[in-house]
DNA sequence: CTCAGTGCAAAAGCTTTGCATAATA
DNA sequence: TATTATGCAAAGCTTTTGCACTGAG
């Protein structure tokens, strides 16, 4: 690897503990996911304002790498893009404003819930839960009405 | 349209109430959709089984048209297949089984639940809930702890 | 040195669109 | 008759894959 930035160190951890072969590319790739919950196309872009030669597909395969080592989780707000974030500690799930496209987040044990609380789901093992609340935050919501 | 079948009957009534034009394309497809949570192709090649001459993209544009009209909802079960039911009346999610691939249906005022009792979401005008739960259905745990 | 990762281009899978024809209201 | 829907084929978009080359361990 040799010339890489030190901002990048705390990704190499991350990837060596994962058991992940470190490359500057991955670092870039990881410490872009930190910034937020982007899609594939929008960590390429950042990307390679960084490295310029970084290819789509490493992106893909980046994101792939990091999905199966658990590094990071894969979400689904709209029907069309995955958008990636970094495996978070304790359940927690999103709320998505279809106003100004912000994301809210918040820790709440839905699953744990569920199990206790819906007949249905005596009796089923729980592995994933995704929740996906679209709505209007509080300011979309009074832009609305002045128009 | 002339010579269209008797069992087509209620669904040219819900496409005449929903205000969109009757064809035997659109009742036969909203028809399929009545038998279960099927994707576009699915629905296309059940559909194919009774008209021949159907095309695909008649099928999405029939999807398309119904969920505008909130006549059905799309479903986000995987990340890459969009599968559709007839709109329900009462909020309701569904569980999805890993291993079987059968889906249970529960009602559950989720999104109420969340207004109530999540910090992060008051002021936020929640439109839109799906969830998506996976796991392992009673069955197939058994057959998982057999192998 | 060896195997895994990268870049490029091409392909795959799902969905949408353009256009001439056919069917509904 | 005037729209609107259909069928077909082609294009679009996101994601995956093949292959030769590079770089990490």
């Amino acid at each position: 690897m040799g010339d890489c930035e030190e901002m990048f160190k705390a990704n190499y951890e991350s990837l060596k503990e994962a058991g992940m072969k470190v490359t500057k590319q991955r670092a870039l790739v990881l410490d872009i996911i930190r910034w937020g919950h982007l899609d594939a196309d929008e960590i390429y872009r950042l990307a390679r304002q960084n490295n310029p030669r970084l290819s789509l597909s490493t992106v893909y395969r980046a994101l792939q790498k990091f999905k199966q080592s658990g590094l990071i989780e894969e979400l689904h707000f709209d029907e069309s893009h995955h958008h990636y974030e970094v495996k978070p500690s304790a359940e927690h799930h999103h709320l998505l404003c279809l106003g100004c496209g912000r994301v809210i987040e918040f820790k709440y044990p839905l699953s744990r819930h569920i199990e206790r609380n819906v007949v249905e789901a005596r009796g089923f093992n729980i592995t994933g839960t995704e929740v996906s609340l679209t709505g209007y935050c509080a300011e979309c919501q009074q832009k609305r009405k002045k128009v």
